[in-house]
DNA sequence: TGTACATCAGTGAACGCGCGTTCACTGATGTAC
DNA sequence: TGTACATCAGTGAACGCGCGTTCACTGATGTAC
């Protein structure tokens, strides 16, 4: 590649930094602006456009970054459920540790799937579908592995990486007390959905049964 | 009440429906400006202060409405339970209900609940923790009364209402046909944890048994 | 290798805009006697 | 009931500010021969 083609690369990587490091529990991409964004990543405003067309450009291309950091998660986590083994503590476990490491990507994205633009939205719901359509996929196999049938895997993963997401928005911000809390009862609170599946698939077997 | 009270009044509530008005899908209340709310409301942009220090302040008191919708969503689910059976689907009915009847008012419930400014955030979350008190108290009572103990009714009435509120900003700007199956699919939802947290405990029971 | 020209990332000045907030005011409503 | 004064919701002009965007530019890098 050119030199010019890596400066390039490399201001356009300064900018996306810059306004990672400016979201925060108080500053969501909505409030940022793009002369801010562009001071601090030491360039003038001018030249932001020879990068974006606009600022919600740049938010896009940080959520496409956090979709990548999405799957890694997912097969970070296989890759140690093979392991390991205990499904959903490893897996609790391996997303706290995402959490952690990215924390501002991961702001973006919890914070913009219900925000006010509807490009982000879409955005971030087509990166969750994919994730959830991968957890229902294992679902459906670690059931048919142990003989417990599960109703609806895909519901189920729905239910599953909504509690996931919120309890993960709501530990972005606790201490490190509160996070070990909330990644307890988070582990529990999925256990209740997994059982409680099964239950209803044994109760939907026995009807069929019955007919 | 004297006259010059009432129209004092009669322009706080304008100022709030004004606002209220503007939210929709694309627009948060982040997003609103205080001359925009006073030219809705039809007052000049200065009279604004002698309502509200600032417009946060205005965003505070329409919480405290919803946190009133909430109070009543409640009361009015309880009686219709205490008349129907069927606790989770009339819940989930009651709280569609709800929704649609007051739909800026949740969007800005469900919306800055997680949001951006702290202030928003404590407040509504403060009515949250109100209303999943209240329904672990239900749950308890419930599971007495059916002799069917539930572990923890706190975590599942937490679990309950992050489903429930989720679905519920999904349902705001879905057309008729898409609530009638987050509504199916929230039951069925509530269900699971329902069942799970009874499957719970009684895994622990036997545990407790053995020891 | 050297030369002449093309490309293009980054710039600084300038623009018009809507914003929040201040201020001194007006005039209808309320109150004291 | 009438009068004199106080209160105060609503006003319009004015302010300084940061914003997004345009424009013509510069000068280093790239390319063709």
């Amino acid at each position: 590649m050119s030199a010019r083609a890596e400066q390039k690369l490399k201001t356009r990587r300064a900018l996306m930094d810059a306004a990672l490091r400016q979201l925060s529990a108080d500053r969501g991409f909505g409030s940022l602006s793009l002369r801010e964004v562009a001071r601090e990543a030491g360039i003038a405003p001018t030249s932001f456009y020879r990068h974006f067309a606009e600022l919600d450009e740049l938010g896009l291309a940080l959520v496409d970054e956090g979709g990548v950091a999405l799957r890694q998660l997912m097969r970070q986590a296989r890759k140690r459920i093979a392991r390991n083994g205990s499904a959903i503590n490893t897996s609790v476990d391996t997303f706290m540790e995402y959490l952690n490491n990215n924390a501002n990507l991961f702001r973006l994205m919890l914070r913009e799937r219900t925000g006010v633009s509807k490009t982000f939205r879409t955005a971030i719901q087509a990166e969750i579908d994919h994730f959830v359509t991968e957890l229902a996929d294992d679902l459906r196999r670690f059931a048919e592995e142990r003989g417990k049938p599960l109703s609806d895997a895909r519901m189920v993963a729905e239910a599953m990486v909504t509690l996931v997401f919120n309890q993960g928005a709501e530990a972005l911000d606790a201490t490190t007390r509160e996070k070990e809390e909330l990644q307890t009862k988070l582990k529990t609170e999925l256990r209740m959905i997994l059982l409680g599946a099964q239950s209803l698939a044994r109760q939907s077997a026995r009807t069929a049964g019955r007919r």
